[in-house]
DNA sequence: TCTTGACTTAAAGTCGACTTTAACTAGTAG
DNA sequence: CTACTAGTTAAAGTCGACTTTAAGTCAAGA
């Protein structure tokens, strides 16, 4: 599979992936009179790539996980940040429910600023004091 | 409030809370002795841009936001903004969702390669035609 | 009075993630 | 043969969102 149609089928621009070999995110594939010629497997990796962005990886740490699979020791690196950004991703989840709440609020109700309609939102009072947060 | 004090309370750093001043995303509060000194609403109004952020918006986004509202005849910029955010806030969530199976599937599968793993994860199966994608 | 610590400004610097540019090559259609 | 399209490279540029730097102000405490 030529560059333009690895670009095509997954939705990247092939400046961005011509980027991501350099940074060694994904391996140089092999060179056809000087292009580069993806195997299909290419096509996964740059798909976990999409997806483990829209997840909150940096390509540092999407680098950390290819690195590292399958090796699966304790403590290992890869391991490691997978269920730190489990968790991660756990609490996102709920912060965008809230966001979603939230837009809820400010497109129903009728307040006078944003700042009342927040307090409303997240069920804090303004103009009272709360106690301990 | 003193710029320090809301930065403590917020967990913004003063900088950025300057630098969210100079980009007119926040009002510029009164100044008592050349300081800053803020009205309790800054709070609300960084919890807000904090929350959003998270949410996927960008400042400018925020700043459309906090300019429109509450004015809400139909075809208003914020309003619009908001639901279209609405739609993205929730694809993100069963995005995540999505990575957070994934994660899954990495800590406990035996894959040799993560592309064989996404596959098994995506229900995808690899050496294998699909048809139509 | 002197020092300390928190504040002020404008401007420049940083960082991640790309994109654009410029100059080039290789295969294909007319 | 020529033109066109899709590819190639290294290097520089861009963008959003901050952070850092340098030089200065101000009030409170020893």
């Amino acid at each position: 599979m030529k560059i333009g149609e690895l670009s095509d089928q997954v939705g990247i621009a092939p400046s961005t992936i011509r980027y991501y070999e350099k940074v060694r995110l994904i391996d140089p594939p092999e060179r056809i009179n000087g292009q580069r010629s993806f195997p299909a497997s290419a096509l996964q990796s740059l798909r976990f790539i999409q997806l483990a962005q829209a997840g909150g990886f940096t390509l540092a740490e999407i680098k950390t996980i290819f690195d590292g699979y399958p090796n699966t020791k304790l403590g290992d690196q890869w391991h490691t940040l997978a269920k730190t950004k489990k968790l991660e991703v756990r609490s996102k989840i709920q912060e965008l429910k809230r966001v979603d709440a939230l837009l809820d609020a400010l497109l129903k109700c009728e307040c006078a600023s944003i700042d009342e309609c927040v307090g409303q939102a997240w069920q804090v009072r303004p103009r009272e004091q709360r106690r301990g947060f």
